[in-house]
DNA sequence: TGGTAAAAGCAAAAAGTTTGCTTTTGGTGG
DNA sequence: CCACCAAAAGCAAACTTTTTGCTTTTACCA
């Protein structure tokens, strides 16, 4: 009795997949937006997007699943980080819009969902937009002529704690704090000595 | 339509809720050892408990903070970590222990099934269970005269990086990654510039 | 030793999930 | 361009899980 959903990144684009696609997960982001209380199940989101169950079952496998997706996309990023000039700023703005998206409730909500799942797919994703964005950075610090600690240490020295501290610890963490787990992977960026793991 | 269980930790200790307890408990890790494939449901415990559905509904409310507890029970340590003589060997003895434990498959369930829960009252718990024991390993490190870097920064450098691993990327982390950031952290004990937040 | 409130049992109703079959639909080869 | 085909959606009935009102049991307390 393993649940076992199908492939779910539409099959045939332009299609009436597709179309459903769009409508259960815009139908779940509108029931999670409303005032939210419990009534967000599959027969809800189902009517909400005119569809019936079966089709969410069968496509889905389970809420959570569904949820997780629907997370996935909340998290993807839309644009590139903000280019401040150095390093330093663009780091500094972009954690801090991460760590206020992700510390706040819904966002404590979304990374739950992510990680419900089974399958570690959606929340390797959802590390790999993380790194991606870090590494564009990373890329563009390279392009000024300027020294800059790889995005694998960045993820480990400055995102792994905030998470940890997201989803372990009864107060999330503050921007103080980020900002001082940045200053200080890049005043001491040391243990490069890295072996892989996170292959983009 | 809110899901809101009672205290759940055996109002009347000795009593009949705690046999109830326990019996719930063991059916759960029961049928979690057994070929464990899908049925793991609410019904299904209680047959196995003996008991009948609706205490566990009344007691626990959802099948996902049955789980939550029945991993926070197994997560709690028995002992206290091992005395190896020195801090790098009580480190690196437990820590490897840790790895092996959160990083297997059903560890990693355990942590799955204890952040599914929306209170953070478990991980904060199991994350309190890790910080007592690197506490412990400190003090004892301290009691040598051995200089010991706080068990807060351990946990922001080296459980938060490998927790960070387990969840969010598909190869979990390898006994040599935990050697390296420990390493680290005991030759370069930078950050300890402490706020709270993690008040043990 | 009875009184009492909390927790468990029971069973029926409600809600959610699964499944076999039919219908729609978007792509494909004739 | 049209008929065919397979994939996905709809539908409805069967099935399972969850909720709920009420009764019974039981540990604690005076």
């Amino acid at each position: 009795m393993q649940k076992e959903a199908v492939d779910r990144s539409s099959p045939r684009p332009g299609g009436r997949s597709a179309r459903v696609q769009k409508a259960v997960h815009r139908a779940v982001r509108e029931l999670q937006a409303d005032g939210g209380e419990g009534e967000l199940t599959v027969p809800a989101v189902a009517a909400r997007a005119g569809v019936t169950p079966s089709t969410i079952y069968r496509r889905w496998g389970t809420l959570s699943q569904l949820l997780s997706d629907v997370a996935l996309e909340k998290l993807r990023p839309e644009t590139a980080p903000v280019d401040t000039g150095s390093l330093k700023g663009d780091l500094t703005l972009w954690l801090e819009q991460y760590v206020e998206e992700m510390a706040s409730a819904p966002g404590r909500a979304m990374i739950r969902d992510i990680l419900r799942e089974t399958l570690p797919g959606n929340a390797s994703q959802c590390s790999a937009f993380t790194y991606g964005q870090i590494e564009t950075i990373h890329a563009r610090a390279l392009d000024r002529g300027e020294l800059a600690p790889p995005a694998k240490l960045l993820l480990e020295r400055v995102i792994a704690p905030v998470m940890y501290r997201i989803l372990f610890t009864p107060a999330p963490p503050t921007a103080e704090e980020a900002h001082r787990l940045l200053d200080e992977v890049l005043t001491y960026p040391l243990g490069q000595s890295n072996t892989d793991g996170h292959g983009q």
